[in-house]
DNA sequence: ATACAACTTCAAGTCAACTTGAACTCAAGA
DNA sequence: TCTTGAGTTCAAGTTGACTTGAAGTTGTAT
């Protein structure tokens, strides 16, 4: 496949399969002339460092989660940022339950109310830990 | 309360503090001289962003969801950002799983693995949206 | 009255993740 | 053969969220 066709599949654009490349997370399988050609294999690849990404991984990590040095994949890092994510879920869980009650409540100052208060107890907890940055990506949803 | 005294309990730099008023996210109630005077309620402000910024919001769209434009939050907004974070949710749990099961599988490469497979179809499916970025934050976690 | 630490402003710098632009190179079709 | 257009490289620009640095301004302690 050319880099036109992965980019239309994946929605990602052809500047950021480059970068991708470059950056070492794809491989292209060779060139044909200058073009680069890719495996359908690049796409699963994709797919996967698109949920890493959304799942607020960088792109490094990724990379270091993903590509394993030397003969094994590093099952401690893996089970580690299996952890992260279980806290940002509750987290998010939370925050979710947050803005739910907000949009139905009728309290005069939401912060008067108690589920309110209670959410930004939650909030207070989590001293919050530095995520990745994310950049634009294609996406029309 | 000055503004080192905010800073300390909030783990935020003096220097965000001073950014997220800039921004009008926060305000100071007042100044002795030159510097910034802030009233207790100013925590639960922060406290309120930091949760909105682990779950991946922008400053902007904090704003927008916790500063009412007029009489009334927009009640709306809230419940699209709610939607959005149930999505998000979804996606940090099957990447949770599949963490965690890559790192206890055995499978000699994980692109074989039939759990591994079905996270990725699952990664396959959300045409990733546009986060917003994110960054650095005072945490020693 | 003077010093000084702690604050201030404002402009510029940083960082990740891309995007954009200009100049270039092919492979393929007319 | 010559043009074309899709793809290329490389450098520089962009964005959001801050941070840093230089230079100025206090309230308070000496």
């Amino acid at each position: 496949m050319d880099i036109n066709t992965v980019a239309k599949t994946t929605g990602l654009a052809a500047s950021t399969l480059r970068y991708y490349e470059e950056k070492g997370l794809i491989k292209s399988i060779g060139r044909n002339g200058l073009k680069r050609v890719f495996s359908e294999a690049v796409l699963k690849r994709l797919a996967l460092i698109s949920l890493g990404r959304s799942a607020g991984f960088s792109l490094d990590e990724i990379n270091e989660m993903f590509t394993p040095e030397g003969p094994h994949i590093n099952r401690t890092l893996l089970r580690e940022k299996a952890d992260e994510l279980d806290l940002k879920i509750k987290e998010l869980t939370s925050m979710r339950d947050g803005l739910r009650h907000t949009a139905a409540c009728k309290a005069p100052d939401h912060f008067e109310c108690p589920t309110f208060q209670r959410l930004l107890k939650i909030a207070g907890k989590n001293k919050f830990k530095k995520p990745p940055k994310l950049g634009k990506s294609a996406a029309k949803s």
